[in-house]
DNA sequence: TTCGGTTTGTAATCAACATTACAAAATACA
DNA sequence: TGTATTTTGTAATGTTGATTACAAACCGAA
């Protein structure tokens, strides 16, 4: 793989705009690149060798195992987001994995020792990079205040609004998002029964709200949602 | 206050561990410092000089109010510990509030800016910032998948173990809590109705696991909490 | 030491949602 | 194209814990 190619797909991050052209070709040096196709399992947390990832095409879950087997999602990862050992220290604790939901997923990685080594020697980056991971825990906070003090309808348009706003192509009111999620996938994200999540989503379809199907989803108006 | 203090209270702090002396000092211009008693208010999160700030001694809980009043708790601070604008971006939604749940509560502070100015001076600095901010987001993730999995008699029980786990002075099995927080408190941190916490607390004592009251909580064994 | 506010103990009722189970529909695939 | 597998729809039953309400205990301050 080109050197030209590979830094293009830091090129256009946010986190990367500081670096200059020079830093960003030391970047991808260290830099890693991976395909995968729907279902595929793309990384595992008990790795020998921490990393970070970056995704630059199509859409992946993170999934945690606890236990008992019990699988939870954890994150849903975007086009453009960062995932992986994203603390900057391994946890042997946690066991997870990520999988491909959409085919074409396109991947690229750098050793966590190297990031950080390149962050030591540009302050600006770990400045960014601690406002990116930040903007994380906000969001999780996020979730966990939903999870305590609203009900499972209000999760789902919660959700719904947010997957809308973050996906769609343009900024209007309505919106048909790529459906790459199963009931099932959408029933752990807001935390809730599979069997609840259907009933919910039917009723948001005979509320006019949205039009379900496995294909796509489309909102009439995303305001109505929030 | 002398500089000579001040800066001490960081010397001790592992996260400026890194700094040298003449580094230290640079930092202790920027600092400022309060006591606070019992009860009273510290910090509200719409101040408009947004800081970092460190708790020196006592322990503060960070009360969020959501549109409807609605308050609850999103963390237990102690001593050693940061807390205010983590995220280093200011958060206008966000509607929150310190408040000392000891007395003899002090804390020193920093401006936001001198601190990212301080960062992008010291590489190292920013890289443990990082770390510790990875830390925060790993154990809110945490809280989140307790709620999610667990019910509410495990996770008072992990809550305890956690307390016990940080808060005493040594690591032996048998563990005497200086108890600052009512019921109420625990009920919202373990994210349930103050009756039921009440009810999982005489549960506890019943079978042995602690013994509570006002002032402290004993537990003989720590490790049957877990 | 007495009074008022706060914290804790307890019980009755109720709601949201989990669980289980099974059928229908859609999709993958051979 | 037919069959196996996954996903979705639906209903019956059960359970955790919220809510409400009130009394008792405790605590701080006058």
């Amino acid at each position: 793989m080109y050197d030209e190619l590979k830094y293009w797909y830091l090129r256009d991050h946010k986190l990367f705009r500081t670096l200059s052209m020079s830093q960003l070709k030391q970047l991808c040096m260290i830099i890693g690149f991976k395909q995968a196709k729907k279902g595929e399992i793309i990384y595992f947390s008990d790795s020998e060798t921490p990393r970070v990832f970056l995704l630059k095409r199509g859409n992946i879950k993170i999934v945690s195992v606890d236990e008992n087997g019990e699988e939870t999602i954890k994150d849903i990862i975007q086009k453009g987001d960062l995932f992986g050992e994203l603390t900057l220290e391994q946890d042997k604790t946690s066991n997870e994995f990520a999988m491909a939901l959409t085919d074409e997923v396109s991947i690229c990685s750098f050793l966590l020792s190297d990031f950080e080594n390149l962050m030591l020697k540009h302050p600006d980056l770990a400045l960014s990079y601690t406002k990116f991971v930040g903007l994380k825990l906000k969001r999780v906070r996020n979730n966990y205040t939903n999870l305590i003090s609203k009900d499972a309808k209000t999760r789902l348009k919660t959700f719904l609004y947010d997957w809308a706003t973050r996906d769609a192509k343009d900024s209007e009111t309505s919106v048909a998002i790529d459906n790459y999620l199963t009931q099932n996938d959408i029933a752990q994200i807001i935390c809730t029964s599979r069997p609840t999540a259907t009933k919910l989503i039917i009723e948001l379809e005979e509320e006019g709200l949205i039009q379900y199907n496995r294909k796509e989803i489309v909102i009439p108006n995303i305001n109505l949602l929030k």
